[in-house]
DNA sequence: AATATGTTTGTACGGTCGTTCAATAGCCTG
DNA sequence: CAGGCTATTGAACGACCGTACAAACATATT
């Protein structure tokens, strides 16, 4: 009745130097590649089965339905979310001073643009950019599977880093903070609009996002940039103050 | 040979009280429903048809091609896009002073925010925040198209409005910022992620956005929040200053 | 009444979809 | 060699897809 879902690579191993190609792996590369261009609906597990090189029953046969080989990309993925964590636990453990905003967001914020430099980390980057914004049960529950105990994590954090600011203030935040990281992910209008001047995968990048999300996340929290211990600089009200 | 696009709604009106349903608009209600929740690829004739309650060759009658009728929403909603660049000029007859900046960035979040209050602007909303990421060749007509001049448009003002202010620069500063809108727009999880203190449609988000978008723009354009003619306040380097 | 023009429908075509299944091939254990 | 297990394959199923078309209908003009 079972379908063998997960076939043990050689238990033993007896003559490794065959060099057999991985097929599995390649179904999945193949799906992650495709399903990030061109969305769950507009791939065809045919496509897939193509751009893998392998025969059409294959991909049902490690991975039975197409929603289940959908699922797995995002198993295969799932320690870096791991990875993730860790990074902000230890953002955590140091001493609260008036950067501690800037590692909380630059532990959220790293990690997924170091998954650019791989060609696969960058469809899969794309992919959750994609599906994120979705509102169906299975990308919902692809979500709160996977992403929702970090959104928790983040927000907890940054709450910390932020002294007396509101929780609900906060995950306002961190949604706009996900929505510039995300977009920044996916967008490749911006060498359009910069008129040649910005790369998409561009590494300068990286400091512009870290600046303009401490930067906005410290004026919803209502802080005037930086925050606690340092009593000479006062938040005045809770909103910037112009000239 | 030629499709009748466009069939004239009584050029002179015998008994307008007959109340005929329109059934072109309420085909392209229906499709502007279904693609903005499951996408282009997710959505068949078939359905649109039922959730319009005309029959199924109505659909292309009136409208043709699939594609046609994708690209007949952003047509017909394209009216928004001129208002929003009358209201960024408006904006930028406004004297230079230090809510310039924010003045651009109400011009740029508002007019959005306000397309929420009914039904169909929101569907209009999600389709617009979904199709942005895609790659395809069509997704980036639709772009080019429709988006594309207002966003330099956009991108021109936050420069004037940033003194000093480096293009490439801002242009990074205005991805990160339509991020932060688009995801706002799609996002459904604030409400499990606030733990049930903020709805998605809650106006009280603007606010909160205006002032992360306004000083993650001013962050990333290398001034300390505030621009311009007030020498009191001095950027320092061009990163923040922590305590 | 006859005609012209635009609207509405049922129906059907060829094609692709996801999924299944029986049959084959390879390999390790008896 | 026989057996059991996994891997692999081609072919086929029913369902649905986008699209087209000719007939029926309504309405205004001649």
């Amino acid at each position: 009745m079972e379908r063998p879902r997960a076939p043990r690579r050689k238990s033993v191993l007896p003559n490794e130097a065959v060099e057999r190609p991985d097929r599995k792996q390649a179904i999945l590369l193949a799906a992650e590649r495709l399903f990030a261009q061109h969305g769950y609906h507009g791939v065809s597990i045919r496509q897939i089965a193509d751009e893998a090189g392998v025969p059409l029953a294959l991909v049902g046969y490690y991975y039975g339905q197409k929603q289940e080989l959908f699922h797995a990309i995002f198993e295969h993925w799932s320690h870096t979310i791991h990875e993730r964590l860790e990074l902000l636990a230890q953002a955590r453990t140091q001493p609260r001073d008036g950067k501690s905003l800037e590692r909380v967001v630059r532990a959220f914020v790293e990690p997924v643009m170091r998954m650019r430099a791989s060609p696969e980390g960058e469809y899969y980057a794309l992919l959750v950019a994609r599906e994120l914004a979705y509102r169906t049960p299975e990308a919902d529950l692809v979500l709160s599977d996977y992403f929702d105990p970090m959104a928790h994590a983040f927000i907890d954090a940054l709450q910390e880093a932020c002294p007396g600011s509101d929780r609900a203030q906060i995950a306002w935040a961190y949604q706009f903070a996900l929505g510039a990281l995300i977009h920044h992910m996916s967008d490749q209008r911006v060498e359009r609009l910069s008129q040649g001047a910005n790369q998409p995968c561009d590494p300068a990048a990286l400091p512009q996002l870290v600046a303009f999300v401490t930067a906005g996340i410290a004026a919803v929290a209502g802080t005037a940039g930086k925050t606690s211990p340092d009593p000479s600089i006062k938040p005045s009200s809770h909103r910037r103050r112009p000239a």
